[in-house]
DNA sequence: GCAAATTAATGATTTATTCAAG
DNA sequence: CTTGAATAAATCATTAATTTGC
């Protein structure tokens, strides 16, 4: 075999420029379409697959609020240090109080899940209102994305006629084969603003969001 | 629109009665080829796709690991409850010690989350070695299940070639077609013992799953 | 009895956590 | 250490049981 039996996907550059790119203009959960249309899109600067677009956006978004409850964690604990029983910061930072994957907080909470924070937020002194730690379900762009029906597509997508959903919607060219043609400011996402809680924290005063890929 | 733009599966007692016995014989994570076969064999009892069978052993592990957990915890907590501060069983099973939908702890535990468990674990006297509450990740049959490639093939399955992957694996015909000829007992899935932590409870002495479905 | 109101189950999604390749 | 991949936990949402007032 010369390709090995199963190696992960390695996004190029490009793949990951566009990618992060989208993130920034406030794409969170690409509903199947667009993730096959990303998929397409992408699939001209390196081998990709749809769930390869759909694990990136999921651990782009986690892994930005994770650095976030951390950040916030972090500063509340600096602020009100006193009160944490003496501990200094390495003390429950280096010797498992807190495991490296998981959520910072102050010891005396354990390990921090969604369910904690709560606690935490009754424990503390201040509300910290202006920082949304758990973010409710109805923080999707659109509900209907359905792993489900991301299949196979970016495999024998060459001739597939159910490739040209959404993407009128979108604002995307159809073109039957893949997108070689980037070079392009393209109208990606409209968006409507839902009253999302984490949603575009970049500039953000039209009502569509824009892609620049070259 | 007579059927309605989207309603949620609702099994059939057939179809329940299979999936019931298909997790009896030690069915818990079943990959992409067996939720189409399962799915093919249920759809005579009734509409269904593949991510209903998927999510219904999602589910059904679940809310067994919860069960269980709470039994646990209930038994543990019988047990030890002069520990707990003076306080009756209703006074943190009705007051909001612990939300209705979450798993029954202690109260001095607050909610109970997989992270929270060893701590749970670690204040009381006793391990409780024998029920294993955390399970890691090497806890399902195969490893490659991909909801990505579970897709339409429910829909348009008819005549799709790639439907007869891993039919013989598991012992099932192969038939191109709905089997609606079930009054059979067959041989499902072969039961290799992976060193599991909570497969399997019922009887299981042979090396092989069978199910009875009529 | 029976239908509105409540509650319990459970199907469907989203989020958090963990594993492991590189 | 970063991050792609995968699983488990938590949550949402709809349907079924069940209760309650008539």
């Amino acid at each position: 075999m010369p390709q090995g039996p199963t190696t992960r996907w390695c996004p190029t550059p490009e793949q990951l420029m566009i990618l992060e790119e989208m993130y920034r203009n406030g794409l969170r959960t690409p509903n199947a379409s667009q993730i096959q249309q990303i998929t397409r899109q992408l699939s001209c600067y390196g081998r990709i697959e749809g769930k390869n677009v759909f694990y990136w956006f999921q651990n782009h978004k986690a892994r930005d609020r994770q650095k976030l409850r951390r950040r916030l964690s972090m500063s509340y604990y600096f602020a009100h240090q006193s009160r944490f029983q003496n501990l200094a910061h390495h003390q429950f930072m280096d010797q498992g109080f807190v495991s490296p994957h998981s959520t910072f907080l102050p010891p005396f909470m354990g390990i921090q899940t969604a369910s904690t924070v709560p606690f935490f937020h009754q424990a503390g002194a201040e509300p910290m209102q202006e920082a949304v730690i758990h973010e409710p379900a109805s923080f999707l762009i659109g509900s209907d994305r359905r792993p489900w029906e991301t299949e196979h597509v970016s495999q024998a997508h060459a001739n597939d006629p159910n490739y040209h959903d959404l993407m009128m919607v979108m604002g995307l060219e159809s073109a039957s084969s893949p997108c070689c043609r980037p070079l392009k400011t393209l109208d990606l996402f409209p968006t409507k603003s839902t009253g999302l809680k984490e949603e575009c924290t970049s500039s953000k005063s039209t009502s569509s969001c824009t892609i620049t890929y070259c």
